[in-house]
DNA sequence: TTGAAAGCGCTACCAC
DNA sequence: GTGGTAGCGCTTTCAA
């Protein structure tokens, strides 16, 4: 792990001072572009720099100058396009303030996000992201680092989260059904611990706002195949079902697979909307309707957050770490 | 962009050793869990530590003990499905050697990757990754850290890249077509400058193998509908084209679409098979054959080789710096 | 315009 | 087991 070995010593400032024949500082000064030195030294400088392949410290440089802000970003899996969507947005939002986002992808593995806040601590200066650990866990872990979460309830006021807020865009959803006729409204919930989600909330308060029982839940696993079978059961249970509302855009994936195996053409057979706002959603065939979250918003204010932690200034309040979701009509519905 | 500000005067060793009475060698024995240290002491160190806030700065720690490699990764894209898989991979296998990797996606933009490279110059070990910049140009901004380049050509020995060697993955793509009773086969390539690609290379060096002329070429945008009509164009002017070669797995998936708007089933009135082997191809309907590049050897590769650069180590040589593909069978052909 | 000295915060190496 | 001293490589005063 240590990049040492034989390897040549580095070439530092104090080596290009000496072939350059003049001190520290006027090299320093060369390098930033400093005013205050004579152009034919500085290029004496630069040259002797290039010729004896020198570049600085950013430990030594970083040292003094405290100002390169790097935030580790914790993600279950890079692959998984929902991370994809928050990561890139993320990482967009820090470049816009010049931050260095050092990915760490843990491949769903609890174990290895553990290992990684564990490590991270001691190489960034926030900690963002989706993190599965206990709280009391995360805090021992991350011991005084920033940390903000995403889509995670939390208990402790040691930390801040992003909260998701779909009700809006879910309510838009249903009424956009309602409206093109459909009564038999499905959900394809997820099939985690805490049942049933807080989308499923979001669905049943939508129905009753249009004046519509909570129609049948399916539970599906959050993959394609989940989603498939979740749509299979819960249209062999209730025929009469023509549209279905699922938990995350995967899932709606599945259901538009298990659909077509099932003959039944979608739109015109069965409608069928997501979550989440994949670009991925506009690939598939037919392009899927979802209630699409704001993830722009979601890095902004990850990034925003994180920034007032690390100043000291006053952070966001719980209210106002909210992003919101809005309806995304293609033709799955 | 700075992180001072009226923000409280960091916390230094310097304050957890006054608070715990001992010396900073010794707080630092309690915090790197080093022996020699009475257990009482560390306790007593450990709990001023904790008491204060104390965390260790990664830039003086990093000066004294030159162990922690960060390299930069740089994507045009994170959101493409193509990039997302390489960034992954070369994620997995720098977390294998604990390496940090800082990801910069300069959103398609060459100036952005200028400035980024810039930027990054000074923050990492080694940058790896799609650079578009002419190689004079990278070697000015990059000046001496190590490169790596993926998927490139170059022409100085100053950069190593990766190459991506799909011929037999292709020849065994066409073959397999050819089994399935296919002659007519044609190709979507892409409609970069340099016609034709080097995967038509392959593809018609495949198709000379199993005795055909290279089949009708239609050009088409690396995108969805790209795709899309690249297909309409080729079976417009070559009805009798039952088999399509795809210059990657977008434009396949833009290919499905065409097909289905066309009334042609995929795969029996057409058979598709994409290139690059993203994991999106098994969520389309059918699932997409696909030449699948080896992702995860390209990882390694990559990291291998920023390794050798980073210790001064021998280099891989051009001939080693070379990733496969390998035909995946799923239902598109 | 240039250089000398001080110190950023930490760990390694040596005494004790 | 503990503390003193000496740097790591750089920038920033401050004098010259």
């Amino acid at each position: 792990m240590a990049s040492s070995g034989t390897g040549p010593r580095r070439v530092t400032i104090n080596d290009v001072a000496r072939t350059a024949g003049v001190s520290r500082q006027t090299v320093s000064r060369a390098l930033n572009d400093k005013g205050e030195i004579d152009v034919t030294t500085k290029q004496r400088v630069l040259d002797a720099a290039l010729a004896l392949g020198y570049r600085p410290s950013r430990f030594a440089r970083g040292l003094v100058r405290q100002d390169t802000i790097s935030v580790g970003l914790v993600i279950p899996d890079l692959l998984n396009p929902f991370f994809t969507e928050v990561a890139a947005a993320a990482l967009d939002a820090a470049r816009s303030r010049g931050w260095h986002v050092v990915v760490y992808d843990t491949g769903d593995r609890i174990e290895e996000e553990r290992g990684t806040l564990q490590v991270i601590a001691s190489q960034v200066d926030a900690v963002v992201g989706y993190l599965s650990q206990p709280e009391d866990e995360i805090d021992k872990l991350a011991r005084g680092l920033p940390v903000v979460l995403i889509d995670r309830e939390h208990r402790t006021e040691r930390f801040s989260s992003i909260r998701i807020d779909g009700e809006k865009g879910v309510r838009a959803a249903i009424a956009h059904l309602v409206e093109s006729g459909h009564r038999h409204i499905g959900m394809l919930d997820h099939a985690g611990r805490s049942e049933p989600s807080i989308r499923h909330a979001w669905f049943a308060d939508a129905m009753a706002a249009c004046g519509l029982d909570a129609g049948p839940v399916s539970r599906a696993d959050q993959s394609v195949e989940g989603g498939e079978s979740a749509l299979k059961d819960l249209l062999a249970e209730h025929p009469d079902v023509t549209a279905v509302f699922a938990f995350n855009d995967i899932v709606a994936i599945g259901a538009l697979r298990g659909a077509r195996r099932l003959g039944r053409e979608v739109p015109r057979d069965l409608a069928v909307i997501g979550f989440d706002g994949l670009q991925l959603g506009a690939l598939v065939e037919p392009p899927l309707s979802t209630v699409a979250l704001d993830t722009r918003a979601l890095g902004a204010l990850v990034v925003e957050q994180t920034a007032r932690l690390l100043t000291g200034e006053d952070p966001l309040g719980h209210d106002e770490l909210v992003v919101g979701a809005e309806l995304r009509l293609r033709e799955s519905a």
